[in-house]
DNA sequence: TTCATATCCTAGTTATATAGTAGGAATTAA
DNA sequence: TTAATTCCTACTATATAACTAGGATATGAA
């Protein structure tokens, strides 16, 4: 399991959110609800996403969250990453700082910028958007499904 | 930082072994003294790579470990699975058994499944043999560096 | 035969990270 | 005023990571 809870839990949140651009503001307690999470630890979560400035809060009764932007314009990566940290495989690639001494001539360094290179070509080339549209085709499918079975 | 130092280190390890491949075999100390590593600890990660066929093994005095087969046919996913498991990103992908019962309209497990063929089509696709070609060349132009230098 | 050098094997141990909980302050619509 | 909500800090239990310890077993060389 490369991805922690923060992660998971916490682009399967923001896709709420994403379902319902546009259609006001949901509270932490019905994500919760929705997707049988804890709430208390969702919040976290969605704290490091607001500090992101992924999404916006409204506070007080009937306040919640909502997306700062619109789904096509948020993506994967930008939604895990705050929450995971880095997804580098090793501590010698992806940081600030190059501390390793034998990066020059370093054979495994090459491996692990490989990896990372491979991961975030999928995780920043998807948008909330692209989730929503598997999403309606999947349901679409499931409906069609039924209908035949 | 998505692999342990089982995968890291592990890697380093056979790599060492790959480099000296066909020259006799090589003991756990000298490969941990050469990565300034704990034997101790390299010991255990060997023996996962022993169980999964990558090295033989000789045991008492003047003994050690080498490849068990040719660095061109050994994948870098073949040596860093057994030692970190699935490096599916979720409990939902990967595993023999899908538990999940939404499986059929998650779109974040299609987020997921595509991390995963991600990183598997990178380690998959690269064998010790590319490393040893890799490290070659950057030791060539280390050279060149110096003698420019 | 003995001994130093190795692998092999099982169990610890310690430090860190994960996955939460708890409790209350601040804010706001009704 | 009150109920609903975000915001914030701190705490806790559990699991995992990253080793260490100690001894059994095997083997080449003196």
């Amino acid at each position: 399991m490369i991805l922690s809870t923060k992660g998971r839990y916490g682009l399967k949140m923001i896709f709420q959110l994403a379902l319902s651009y546009e259609k006001g503001t949901m509270s932490l307690k019905d994500i919760a609800n929705k997707l049988d999470l804890s709430d208390t630890y969702l919040e976290q979560l969605m704290s490091q996403l607001k500090k992101a400035g992924l999404v916006n809060s409204i506070r007080g009764a009937q306040g919640g969250y909502e997306l700062s932007r619109e789904p096509s314009l948020i993506t994967v990566g930008e939604v895990i990453r705050p929450l995971e940290g880095s997804l580098a495989p090793s501590e010698c690639v992806g940081g600030e700082e190059t501390e390793c001494s034998k990066a020059d001539y370093c054979a495994t360094r090459l491996i692990w910028e490989k990896i990372m290179v491979g991961i975030d070509n999928v995780i920043d080339g998807i948008t909330l958007q692209d989730m929503i549209n598997d999403y309606d085709k999947l349901n679409e499918k499931e409906k069609g499904d039924n209908k035949n079975g």
